[in-house]
DNA sequence: ATGCAAATGCAAGGCGTTTGCAAGTAAGTT
DNA sequence: AACTTACTTGCAAACGCCTTGCATTTGCAT
């Protein structure tokens, strides 16, 4: 097949063989602008790119997520999301009147990190922190 | 049966049956120091308590759970984890190592909430906080 | 072009959790 | 205490998301 595109480099400078699933499934991370399911994933290849097997992506992002590439996250419905990772470090306001997400890069962890490894001997690698509230637009009355 | 303990009232102004099971998990829930999954309630049910189904223990900890009575949490290992809820604002350390939670009383959250309303006119109604690392058994070497 | 390791499709299985149904039980009424 | 009824439970089957074993196909180094 050879309908690989830019990201071939990168697959390379992973040590991975650069394939159509593999390029299609990058692009259309690229794409989303929100973490998606596997099966999103999954219906929208079928749909817009090529035949795929679930198996396939499932594989194909748990590779992605190892090298780091993507991050995934286990929602509260029991489904993982998927994104690329910008390397950025960033957290998300849920607007809960309209639903609108807004991405900040200010952190509150820093000290809480140093104090848990003083308090109880936790060595923090990781947090994962969602805000919600309401926006400039909704808010209450 | 009637090995019914103190929590009878509890669950009578719930408008629940008092019942062995019951009154046996809420009373393991209070004993657990840290949040525990359904399978290892069953276990110390089976071995200390008395014989119940799997499902049994899943739909009392779900009903505890609508009633607010029990705080369940998903976690990156595909697992949710139960606690009494002592209606207290708490967080959750997630060992990677031995996927042992921990729930912690801090809270980092306080500034940037106020930060947030300056900044971005942003009212903070509420977040979740989840925190990965190792904890003082699994260290690494 | 050839050869081999890596990637894929397919079908089956794993695992935590849920559900339908029949039997058992709590607790109010008589 | 016996009756009554709705709630609770055990059991087995099924669910949904995800993983795995194996045969086949593919990328890519030589
Ligand atoms: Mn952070
Ligand atoms: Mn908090
Ligand atoms: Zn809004
Ligand atoms: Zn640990």
């Amino acid at each position: 097949m050879e309908e690989n595109t830019n990201y071939t480099e990168i697959l390379k400078r992973e040590g991975m063989k650069s394939t159509k699933h593999r390029n299609a499934i990058l692009l259309l991370l690229e794409q989303s602008e929100d973490p998606i399911t596997a099966e999103e994933l999954y219906i929208s290849l079928k749909e817009n790119t090529a035949l795929i097997n679930l198996s396939t992506v499932y594989r194909t992002l748990d590779i992605f997520v190892s090298k780091n590439l993507v991050i995934k996250s286990t929602m509260d419905d029991g489904k993982a999301r998927y994104e690329l990772n910008h390397h950025e470090h960033k957290h998300h306001l849920f607007c809960v009147g309209c639903h609108k997400v807004i991405s900040i890069e200010d952190c509150p962890m820093g000290e809480l990190q140093e104090s848990l490894k003083k308090k109880i001997d936790f060595d923090v690698t990781g947090h994962k922190l969602e805000i919600y509230g309401y926006c400039h637009n909704c808010k209450k009355v």
